[in-house]
DNA sequence: CTGAAAGCGCTTACAG
DNA sequence: CTGAAAGCGCTTACAG
């Protein structure tokens, strides 16, 4: 026989069900002696607790439902993982759907977490989901979420960001500190949420430190690499080069290392590089890339937190959005004066 | 509120629970007629079918339990995101867990996705399992397994991993046939299966082609960046270098790269550089790195094939072990004469 | 300290 | 075409 149950059990015993189920789960009620019996027969038929009943009965799954937008985002992975880690440190597990910036999958896959009965949801939008239903649906059933990265306008859930401003501030006054003026941006597009917040930091940033913005120095040409390529080009054939160039992410920023590399200029020497990104990415740079630290574990520790606090409703003193910190690391691909 | 059941609709409509459970799953022993009703109020309460109960009585879960190592490992990551999509091609939820390269928590995930009732398992071991016991409790219990990327020696499961020997062997074919012959090997530990392996398609590709083997360009040093530095740091030493080296890694090859860049030697220019690996990371290289292509995408779908052909038991031509070929990417760090 | 009763939300097999 | 009965493996609340 495949399963031992706790009725094969306790007829082994010829007990009733109810008093092995107590001994299992180490209940006062039970003697000791019945307690070592019961778990020995247990050991001896290999018993596993079906967890599937468990839930049925207890109302509860212990199980925290996670959505991503995409694993092959190593930023997405790093969070996840950290997830899964915090998450497990609390007894609870993980089911993590991937939705592949599909606004539908995205749906699907929260529904079927919440006919899965999740205890709790971890979500981070697709880019393009607008339609609140499911979110609507979650918030009817009582069902804790918080939202984590990306937030969902118009909603009143719980969520964990980054602020991008306040780090692209902090980091471009060590930067200006350091005796440099002449900064350029290599932004994303200004529609898109991060590219605008990026681009309104470095905009304060200059303008907290009393240096002009130059428009020329502000390329907003994309996210990927290709992108961050063409706009070294084109900078490379003006007069006047910055000393230092601000990315939007790591891919833009390697777009420009490629363009340096082409047109024989040297990183640090000749232009300094910086990019909004994480840690393991920099140190694939070579020379590796300082960057305004946007640390996935950090936010995904503190989206599990935020859920469990959720979850056992003790949040009495709810601060409905909460930042993370970003920092800068001051790595190899800008010279320190 | 919360959560609107089939007997909810049931009391509603003063029909059976029963026929209310068949309208909903198109039975064809209900009318049309009830049908309509029966969805209707389905919709109207907003019911979402509560999968556990589900489970327990149709003693199937269509779930299926993963198990890495690590995520953080983006090699993992692309793994699980192909089997994420594989499986709900074929209509079944995943539950990913995550063991941090340690055999207790690896032993734990397997047992709690027991307990889960999951329909079968996609794992890969950790570095260092070599406890088979519960490997021999899911055999026991009859739960389909396959193992995917690394095996544990000695059981009987069915298992999908690559062949580094014959990719190594391929690639270096194609490169002694461009005409190069001096041809070193950055090699992982030789007591590490996979460094084993690489280093033997090495090998035996060198005096396939009849080449010497000149141990002075076979530095075996470890797996990591550092370790790719410092093996180019002390071949750079000797007089002779080779056209060309070979790592048994990317994080070695960028190693390498740091190492050449730091003593000027060009990419390709002075020295051709190689590694397995795959091509995201590969992209990430400047110039590119040329990769034996291990494509995570391939393993991780070929793993959720075979799993299904398991669990659905149709395998009558079962060959126990898949292999995924590796594929010679011939990208930018070395130059095709 | 032990157990009989009732129930979680669903499905299967059978009867009408 | 509809439903009464029994059950999946567990737990809770109550009685003895």
């Amino acid at each position: 026989m495949a399963y031992c149950t706790q009725t094969d059990i306790a007829e082994k015993l010829n007990v009733s069900r109810v008093t092995v189920s107590k001994a299992l789960r180490d209940h006062p009620d039970i003697s000791p002696e019945m307690k070592r019996r019961v778990k020995e027969i247990a050991e001896e038929c290999g018993y596993t607790p079906n967890l599937i009943a468990k839930n049925l009965t207890s109302k509860r799954t212990l199980t925290i439902g996670i959505v991503v937008p995409d694993l092959e985002n190593s930023f997405f992975s790093y969070a996840v993982d950290s997830m899964v880690d915090a998450a497990s440190e609390h007894h609870y597990h993980t089911i993590l759907t991937v939705s592949r910036e599909n606004e539908q999958n995205e749906k699907y896959n929260i529904q079927s977490l919440i006919g899965m009965r999740v205890d709790g949801l971890l979500v981070c939008v697709s880019q393009r989901t607008s339609d609140p239903r499911v979110f609507e649906e979650v918030k009817k059933r009582n069902i804790p979420i918080v939202f984590f990265d990306r937030q969902l306008e118009g909603m009143d859930f719980r969520r964990v960001t980054f602020n991008d401003e306040i780090g692209a501030v902090d980091a471009l006054d060590q930067i200006i500190k350091n005796g440099y003026s002449r900064i350029g941006h290599f932004a994303g597009y200004s529609n898109v949420s991060i590219g605008r917040k990026r681009c309104d930091g470095y905009r304060k940033a200059l303008e907290k430190n009393g240096l002009k913005i130059d428009p020329a120095w502000i390329l907003a040409a994309g996210f990927e690499i290709q992108d961050g390529y063409n706009s070294f080009m084109k900078l490379y054939k003006t007069t006047k080069m910055p000393e230092i160039i601000l990315a939007v992410n790591d891919r833009v920023a390697l777009g420009a290392y490629k363009g340096a590399k082409e047109v024989g200029m040297d990183i640090p020497g000749d232009i300094g590089i910086m990019g909004f990104g994480f840690s393991e990415t920099a140190q694939m740079f070579s020379p590796t890339l300082s960057i305004i630290h946007q640390d996935p574990r950090k936010l995904g520790t503190a989206a599990l937190e935020v859920l469990i606090e959720e979850m056992q409703n003790t949040g009495r003193h709810k601060t409905r959005n909460v930042i993370i910190e970003e920092e800068f690391i001051w790595n190899n691909s800008i010279i320190k004066k």
